[in-house]
DNA sequence: TAAACACATGAACAATAGTTCATATGAATG
DNA sequence: CATTCATATGAACTATTGTTCATGTGTTTA
C-alpha cells in the first residue's frame, strides 16, 4: 500500500518538545546497546551489565529512563528483575535509524 | 504486506555507537523545531530564526550540526543561504517518534 | 569599492547528563 | 532472622552541549 503524503499541520509546539525528550532517549551509545540487547531476549540487570562490560549501577540508572519512558518493561522474577523492550515502536525506531546511516 | 520478522543479529557494535550519534541530532527541541519547519517548504536561517524566535547565531549552529549529519541540505541563492530536508528518512524518523508519544 | 545584508564561526559560559561510589531496598536461603 | 544475592538510588564529579557575544566570510548594491 502505497503511504499517504506526509503531514505536517497539526503538529502542536508542546510535542516537538516531548519528541525531543523522546529522542534523547536514544542518543547515548549505552541505552542504544541496552534496547539492542534486549531485541532477542530479556535480560536481567547483571546480565545486561555483563553484556556491555559495565558496572550494575549505571545499567540501572539508564534503565530507570527507558522504563520511566515505557521504552522497556520489567518484572520481578525472584531475586532477578527482567526487563525487555516495551513494544515495537522502540524497534521500528532503531532500524529507522539504522537505515538512515546505512545510506 | 506482513512485515518480516525483525533481525537483531548481525549489527556491528560500532554501528551502535553512530546510531547514538544520529539520535542526538534528533534529541534536541531546537533541531526538531527546525526540521519541524522545513518540512512544509525551504527556508533561509534568518527566516527560521525568526519562526522559532531565536537569534541567527543560534540557529546556524544547529544548521551546522544537521548539515554535517545529512539531515538537511542547503544551496546559496544570493545572500541567503536556503535550507531544506535531505531525505524522506527524516520524516519518517521524526513520524515514528510522534506515533510512540502519541499512544 | 565601500557599505549593507545574510550567514558562519570561535571562545566563553551555564546548564545538562552519564558514570562512579557508597549505601539502601527487597527477595530468597540457610 | 541473619546473610547473601540482585537491583535501586542518591550525591558528587566530570564531560558534554546549547546559547550568547563578538567577529569573520561571502554576496549584492549604491
Amino acid at each position: 500500500m502505497m503511504a499517504a503524503p506526509k503531514k505536517s499541520q497539526g503538529v502542536r509546539e508542546e510535542s516537538l518538545y516531548d519528541l525531543a525528550e523522546l529522542f534523547k532517549l536514544f542518543s547515548d551509545s549505552t541505552r542504544i546497546r541496552i534496547l539492542y540487547a534486549l531485541i532477542d531476549r530479556e535480560l536481567g540487570v547483571g546480565e545486561i551489565a555483563a553484556a556491555l562490560t559495565m558496572t550494575q549501577s549505571a545499567i540501572s540508572h539508564q534503565l530507570r529512563l527507558l522504563k520511566q519512558s515505557k521504552l522497556v518493561r520489567s518484572r520481578r522474577e525472584g531475586k532477578a528483575v527482567i526487563y525487555g523492550l516495551a513494544d515495537g515502536h522502540v524497534l521500528t525506531i532503531l532500524n529507522q535509524g539504522m537505515e538512515h546511516i546505512e545510506e
